[in-house]
DNA sequence: TCATGTTTGTGATATCATTCACATATAAAA
DNA sequence: TTTTATATGTGAATGATATCACAAACATGA
């Protein structure tokens, strides 16, 4: 008996997993397509509509939403701005989140200075550099010491930082930060990173992102 | 039978193009982890040494290699340096490639300056920006006006471009690219283009993967 | 050289994701 | 108010992807 219950909760969590997992990059482009749709002057959508601006079926539309229990009107379509606090509400992402980045180099330089992340609630509230050439106040945000992690990841309650330091500095740098209590990463380094099961971690990989593109056009070239 | 024919072909095509899709991904994977392994001296991998280290099953690597016809030893495993070749090739990536830059705000500059590139063997030969004051010399690419697109893309007869202006012009300049000949795109503005069927655009949306991190963290916490 | 234990390579199977197809609802027109 | 055309919402069918399971191969040690 226990064993088919502990059975049963693994399935209710891989599957919960699962489901949103593959919906959530849909649900972002639904979002950006929303957005659009709304500044052109638009305030409803039909699946087909927004299916067609995604770049997928108007099937899948009506599916995600399905698993996501987004409801429409039928033969009247969605409210976009229902639709817009539906998945504003799915995302969980009402209030704001603090943020650091470690790593000052190119990518960390161009993130810092990035403006979209204060429309979308995330807030950075600090950098920090081994290079204390690099440790300036040029910008809005400090650039601080490494020291200065814990202090910074306490006060602001930080639990997501973005990793763009070298690879070979990469792991070391991320153990700091689980250590401090960082349970989710987006990593620019080329590098799979060993991580804590309760950690998340988001890789972006430029090079590869490039070559993925040169491959598929010579694909489609020849 | 000419019917029968063309669902074939329709088929052979559809799966090829899809098999190489979901598996080129971790393709790009296991080659960080092989440099890595070979960093530390290793020569040899086993499957589930590399699927570990990649975070996939070793069944996993077996099948991958399998599709794209890279084998290796029964018992011995693969070597590292015969398998990187084989990955290599698959990407039929040897010579050099030509890309530009649109766009030298925060993202556009980290990216000009990205010496990862150099190493993978894509080249920036140049970048452009409508605003002339940020037509500069001081990197050692030239940062050129628009209207130099056309002579830039002809000489070094550049195929793939990096698009990283402002979401509001994203999709005009995307169509001058495209009449100009550009087949691949990596977008950074946050916005699904219309492209033509010949062009393979890849997004790279900071915020949302931001936010995804930031999703699945609050997941796990919670 | 032979036995042995380990690892590959791959059909068969299971799981997961997408598309189909249609019943149901409803906005708009008559 | 009734009709009609059009969209939704969702089980069923299909298609794609990952895992299992095991035969075949071969390094290693006796």
């Amino acid at each position: 008996m226990l064993k088919i219950a502990l059975v049963e909760i693994f399935i209710v969590k891989q599957s919960t997993k699962h489901i949103i997992k593959s919906n959530l990059k849909r649900l972002f482009t639904y979002r950006l397509c929303l957005i659009n749709f709304k500044r052109k002057g638009f305030d409803k959508v039909f699946s087909h509509t927004l299916g067609e601006a995604a770049g997928v079926t108007a099937e899948q539309v009506r599916k995600d939403f399905s698993i996501f229990k987004i409801t429409g009107n039928k033969r009247g379509g969605y409210k976009i701005d229902e639709l817009l606090n539906a998945i504003e509400d799915i995302l969980k992402h009402q209030e704001d989140q603090y943020m650091i980045i470690v790593g000052m180099g190119n990518i960390g330089r161009a993130l810092i200075q990035y403006k979209r992340f204060k429309l979308s609630k995330m807030i950075i509230v600090a950098s920090f550099d081994v290079d204390p050439s690099k440790q300036s106040k040029r910008w809005n945000i400090p650039v601080l010491p490494m020291e200065m992690l814990d202090d910074i990841i306490k006060k602001f309650h930080v639990k997501v930082a973005i990793l763009a330091v070298p690879e070979i500095s990469a792991q070391d740098v991320a153990n700091q930060l689980f250590d401090l209590g960082i349970k989710g990463l987006l990593n620019f380094a080329p590098i799979i990173l060993k991580t804590p099961d309760d950690v998340v971690v988001n890789n972006i990989n430029l090079c590869d992102e490039l070559e993925s593109v040169i491959y598929y056009t010579k694909k489609v070239i020849e």
